[in-house]
DNA sequence: TGCGAGATCGCACACTCGTTCGTATTTTGA
DNA sequence: TCAAAATACGAACGAGTGTGCGATCTCGCA
């Protein structure tokens, strides 16, 4: 059995991927990589990548735009939930909370375990059959998204997702204005319209690039103490 | 249900990435579509690939090479997941709804059928120890209630009260104005004073023989989609 | 101290690939 | 039958993206 040496880039590029993979459906550019795992030259990730096709964990093809694949693919680690004969509730992480302010957080900042008091219960015929490693939960701070007609206090059940369909509730991150925000999300053209859920607010437009969409939003739930 | 209407190079092109997919393990470039269904034309796969989009069978990425994804092939849904021997969700009957101008419905006007369809659930961890007899959940329609903060569409999860503590939330008929409103409960001397959840609105008072309380609010949940 | 292999960096070239635009062809509906 | 809408075409632009290369840095080892 050969032994498998990694050193920590190559197991964060790994371990990037396949969450990029999980979220986006397709494999991450070079760049993207070097992005996420603070690299700097696309050469050395390069590099990096031809290390981890060495030890066979996963396959390129060349000269091929996000020409990547896992091998071995390993099932993501399972929430710890008991499974039943009936189904009712779905156990979802409260990884952090959301404001104006703050970017969501991702998921390398709260890994895979969670802390038994942040899971939000949620009835499945809310969040329907979507796969419990794809959602999370944040706790609104702030009176910043009232004009999505979210309060303070409010928790937030999201897919993780970085791609929207015309309509979804998403929360977004603006770039330029360094922002996070609740909207609907309307791409026109090359800029999206984003549209407060309140109908008397008016829509704010942005450059199509400046918008990265951290989730869709399923659902909001506020309890009254 | 709307038919869904796909031309025969729509349907070549969905079932291409299909397989592209499962041997590349990353989506095909617009131009190796149009390869594989002889379209020469880019714009030609461009336009039928947002041909599928708006059928909602593929998710595109604007801007991103090979940025596409097929929707409805997730990996399986999860298996569902309940405590083994503790009951977690509480059905709680949908009765009615709730407007500005509507009083909320009383028990004789619904008696104790419900149809099955009209069962919300709720995890017994928001909704406590109170005694499910007690509870009842209304639909909130139109946008008489922004100033609490709950858009149309929400459901309004009560407790069946008629007393209520400073600081409760809770649905009141006023008498004087013929009208529901939810809101933020405080007595005050003889006067009641109704405070909107959203902090940026002023309270109301009303005297508090013109305060009929419906029910205490629990929690508010809204669906998006 | 000196050496050499592994790892990193910055950069630029060339190909990849989504998008746009003007035009042509086919289909649709009155 | 005619005009409008839907669909298709081809070409070109420009940003996206993998690759190659010379230089620099780190660290173990003699």
């Amino acid at each position: 059995m050969e032994q498998i040496n990694l050193s920590a880039r190559q197991k964060k590029i790994l371990k990037f991927i396949e969450t990029f993979l999980k979220e986006n459906g397709y494999p991450p550019t070079i760049r993207e990589i070097g992005e996420a795992v603070d690299i700097a030259s696309t050469s050395v990730v390069n590099y990096n990548l031809n290390k981890l096709v060495e030890h066979g964990l996963i396959e390129r093809a060349p000269e091929v735009s996000r020409g990547l694949r896992l091998v071995g693919q390993e099932p993501l680690p399972e929430l710890p939930v008991q499974y039943a004969d009936s189904k009712v509730v779905t156990q979802i992480p409260l990884v952090g909370k959301i404001a104006a302010s703050l970017p969501v957080p991702q998921p390398e900042d709260f890994g895979y375990y969670y802390d038994k008091d942040d899971l939000i219960e949620v009835p499945q015929s809310i969040v329907g059959a979507v796969s419990s490693t794809d959602l999370f939960a944040l706790r609104v701070t702030g009176d910043s998204m009232i004009d999505a007609m979210v309060a303070d206090g409010d928790i937030v059940i999201l897919k993780r997702q970085n791609i929207a369909r015309n309509g979804d509730m998403v929360a977004v991150w603006l770039s330029e204005r360094g922002e996070t925000t609740l909207k609907k999300y309307y791409l026109e053209g090359n800029r999206v319209r984003l549209q407060p859920a309140n109908p008397m607010m008016d829509p704010i437009y942005v450059n199509a690039e400046q918008v990265n969409i951290q989730g869709r939003v399923l659902a909001i739930l506020r309890t009254v103490h």
